[in-house]
DNA sequence: TGCTAAAATGAAAACGGTTTTCAGTTTCAG
DNA sequence: CTGAAACTGAAAACCGTTTTCATTTTAGCA
């Protein structure tokens, strides 16, 4: 996932932050990650890495990143407090139910159920989460279900 | 929201399980709020009907009535853990992000959306958790937005 | 190169919401 | 009436998050 760690570092610096070797792995987890991660998936991932951090560091720069507009705070349907990385925040995930591996698709044109959902309710809708789950391909074919193309999307 | 007692009382039943002052009490707490609710809203609310009522319980039967379908979780505002009455149509659920008010929306048609992503990713898209927050019209107009008849069909 | 002030850090304590434990009460079936 | 199961509230335990605090790192500068 692009995140830009020159740009990050000067988005800090104009603040008169900086980023740190802690920070750039929280950031480098977070954008690693194939789906959304809590804190302490955060924590583990980026400690494979800087074995030294501590989870209070973690959080600390979860915050300033979101901050700085970075990462994007989601609601998970699991954890709620939940990290993206920014650029990911208007894809959406897909997790399989079997071996929870999980995708990002982007293709998504969400206008008509918002438009239905703001004619029916009144509300001015700005965001939107959405997640779906169901069987990626490698579980489908090991559960003997044929391998029928993607493209097939029934 | 229309939440039949009786059929829940029913449902409960079923179960081997009752319907009691203090889950009355809860179930009536949450179809009377305006807006999503966290387990300590309900608890105050209730405990005016129910003085008696114990946090424990609130919990225990958010939980329960959850369950079989009676009420809805959704991510509150501030509060990820919210509740709101389960309209008997299977919708989807749009929050407020400022006051809190949650609405249904029954008017969802996933189908494009669904295809979409199983085109892209490969996934068998099973299931779908989906939930829209924004601008409730009463926040809105408070906002000194204009008031866009978004409701009236417009 | 040293020096200073600000930024940043980790460990531990504090905090607050949720869950579990437990002993006692209510309800229902027989 | 009696026994078993459902149900309850208070208190304790639990767990994720935030705050506190003493220490370390860094950037700017003489």
């Amino acid at each position: 996932m692009a995140l830009d760690a020159d740009q990050i570092a000067g988005t800090l610096a104009a603040r008169g932050l900086r980023l740190t070797r802690q920070r750039r792995a929280v950031l480098d987890a977070v954008a690693e990650a194939s789906s959304s991660v809590s804190p302490v998936q955060v924590f583990d991932a980026a400690r494979v890495r800087c074995p030294e951090l501590g989870l209070t560091t973690v959080y600390r720069t979860l915050e300033l990143l979101s901050e700085i507009g970075a990462l994007r705070r989601v609601h998970g349907p699991d954890h709620c407090e939940a990290f993206v990385p920014a650029g990911a925040a208007h894809g959406h995930t897909v997790v399989c139910s079997r071996c929870g591996r999980a995708m990002e698709f982007t293709e998504c044109d969400m206008r008509a159920v918002v438009d239905a959902a703001a004619r029916q309710t009144g509300f001015r809708i700005t965001e939107h989460f959405l997640q779906l789950s169901g069987e990626c391909p490698a579980c489908g074919e090991r559960a003997g279900r044929p391998h029928r193309a993607a493209a097939d999307g029934a």
